[in-house]
RNA sequence: GGCAACGUAGCUCAGUGGUUAGAGCGGGCGCUUCAUAAGCGCUAGGUCACAGGUUCAAGUCCUGUCGUUGCCA
């Protein structure tokens, strides 16, 4: 029976183009395990969109001199055209910009200050008698208490790198025009966390299919005491609170971005002209639900949305959050203000999707942070994926369109050689799927790499290129059974290569797209006809590893 | 500074207390020639960060040190 995923990926912030980090942690795990529920006929409804408020955009609107409203609409443009490039299929990739969203948002707000999960207090705040307002920490700019350094900002120091209060500043003043600042009471809402406290911890223990760090972390962040959390600014670009008095104030990004999932869910279910069928995938019991993000999200998906959903009431905690550690590249940690990444519209422009969505499947940060290096991709492009897999495709179906007039043989009597191979279907397809429900992707793809090296044995071995002149029914066995392992590579690949699974597919003389096939083997029709064999992938010259990496560097300042 | 993790072959990464610590790539030697000079076999390569401890048995559990990462103060 088919059952019923939502997928929830972390909001992206509108105020930059998409990099290879948030591609390996989040994008991509979420894109293979959707293609896999939807190929295998489950129900699947993954959601994400930009995160169109916070800081770091308007302080880069006011650098670009533009309304915020501009560069969130840039940006959110650029990744929906990433998205398509790289193959990322979302059912819905939406905003936070939307009206839909703000009524959620302030519904949910409501709700919680009804039932006393939400609280007004006044908190000591950094105000600009220069500018006549409250300035948010990164605005705030003084001494830093630990090490001397005469530009921390309000919430870290760059030098030494603690994470700062703005009161903890020596000499604070405004970033912008230099005034001195004094310290102000300003009234806000705070999320109860501490009520949620035994609910939240009773709930984790039970998690035990959650990856150990994941777990750990969670548990000894809410055994540790949580606290309650303002969840509104002094700032104007932002949701607007929706009571009387507070013009000057708007609900922050950290407790509005995480209701995106419900918001988006109810925006696809208006766009399918089926408005309650949201519901199915966040209330019904029988739904689970998964939320993939990078381990600095951790506790906004274990901790602060949960809280939110229990405040709520009668709608499904997460089942699963799969975050993965972080991609460093060329050995060193990512940086988007050094300008040490590299930008997928970038990269988009110079190769194709599959490769790298290969080399990051192969790579993926699962249980601790993994590296990306120029020479690894053109490695593992050149040796696994061309070398391995590609050519195997290619070598069985030129063979076949050679001697068999570009038609499937019919095979003769199976040895035990070939039983142990076409054994290996079936078992693949299950191991693969097992890894691939339980988020084990990297070791998912070795599952279908290790089926693509037995098969290049097997016609080694086989060797039907001197077959073919003494026993045509033997050859027409090998490479009948040879091209049901390449159809069966097609489905195995599909998640984390749909393009060139979807090529294959087509290579194979099929019409239609591969998902309608399934997640199981399609025994290869004697007599079927197909086109001359193309190569499935492009191989590099290795020099592009050293001209990238050159440029990388040139880049970086 | 507190919390959570990580540190394994030249490189990228696996490893549930239980033989002699693994895979792929790269290196060396050989075989093959259908295929994008692709494929296959054999082989060398390790103080499992370091120091203690628990145990019949530790890469795995505990303590400390060093290094890296994230969250928090």
């Amino acid at each position: 029976m088919a059952e019923r995923i939502f997928i929830g990926v972390a909001w992206p912030y509108a105020n930059g183009p998409l990099h290879l980090g948030h591609l390996a942690g989040s994008y991509l795990p979420a894109d293979i395990f959707a293609r896999y529920h939807r190929i295998i006929g489950n129900h699947v409804l993954m959601v994400s969109g930009s995160d169109q408020h916070g800081t770091p955009i308007t302080l880069r609107a006011e650098d670009e001199g533009v309304e915020p409203k501009e560069i969130v609409e840039r940006f959110h443009a650029s990744f929906l055209d990433t998205w398509e490039k790289m193959g990322i299929d979302f059912d819905l990739f939406t905003t936070t910009g939307t009206r839909n969203h703000t009524e959620t948002v302030q519904q949910v707000f409501l709700s919680l200050l009804e039932q006393g999960y939400i609280y007004k207090d006044t908190m000591l705040l950094p105000y600009s008698a220069q500018e006549k307002r409250f300035l948010p920490d990164r605005y705030v700019e003084g001494i830093c208490p630990h090490c001397g350094h005469k530009k921390a900002r309000g919430d870290q120091c760059d030098q030494c790198g603690k994470t700062l209060n703005p009161i903890d500043l020596i000499e604070p003043r405004g970033k912008r025009d230099g005034s001195k600042l004094e310290f102000r009471e300003s009234e806000h809402f705070f999320l109860k966390l501490t009520s949620f406290e035994h609910s939240l911890l009773d709930w984790i223990k039970r998690q035990e299919h959650w990856r150990p760090n994941v777990l750990n972390f969670s548990r000894r962040f809410i055994e540790d005491g949580l606290k309650d959390r303002a969840i509104t600014r002094d700032i104007e670009w932002g949701i607007p609170i929706p009571l009387d008095g507070y013009d000057n104030k708007r609900i922050y990004v950290w407790f509005e971005a995480v209701i995106g999932y419900w918001s988006a869910a109810q925006e696809w279910a208006k766009n399918i002209k089926s408005p309650s069928s949201w519901e199915q995938f966040l209330t019904d019991p029988g739904t689970k639900s998964f939320y993939f993000m990078g381990k600095d999200n951790i506790p906004f998906h274990t901790i602060i949305w949960p809280s939110i959903l229990m405040g709520v009431g009668s709608m499904n905690l997460p089942y699963d959050v799969p975050a993965n550690e972080f991609l460093n590249l060329e050995g060193a940690k990512l940086s988007t203000s050094g300008n040490w990444a590299i930008w997928l519209p970038d990269y988009l422009e110079n190769f194709d999707p599959d490769p790298l969505r290969y080399v990051l499947s192969a790579t993926m940060p699962e249980t601790s942070d993994t590296n990306f290096s120029w020479d690894n991709f053109v490695s593992r492009n050149n040796r696994e994926l061309v070398a391995t897999y590609g050519n195997l495709v290619h070598r069985v179906l030129t063979l076949t369109y050679m001697h068999f007039n570009g038609k499937f043989p019919s095979p003769g009597k199976m040895e035990k050689d070939d039983h142990m191979l076409m054994d290996m279907l079936p078992q693949s397809l299950k191991q693969a799927g097992e890894r691939l429900e339980g988020c084990k992707f990297r070791d998912a793809l070795g599952v279908a790499m290790n089926l693509a090296q037995s098969a290049n044995r097997y016609i080694d071995f086989m060797a039907p290129w001197k077959t073919i002149k003494t026993d045509p029914i033997r050859t027409a066995t090998t490479l009948w059974i040879c091209i049901n392992v390449i159809s069966c590579l097609r489905t195995l690949m599909y998640p984390f290569l749909p393009f060139s699974s979807q090529n294959l597919h087509e290579q194979l003389g099929n019409q239609g797209t591969i998902q309608d096939c399934g997640w199981k083997l399609d025994t290869i029709t004697p007599g079927q006809c197909f086109p001359s064999p193309q190569p499935l992938f492009k191989k590099l010259d290795e020099s592009i590893a050293d001209h990238q990496r050159k440029r990388l560097e040139e880049q970086s300042p």
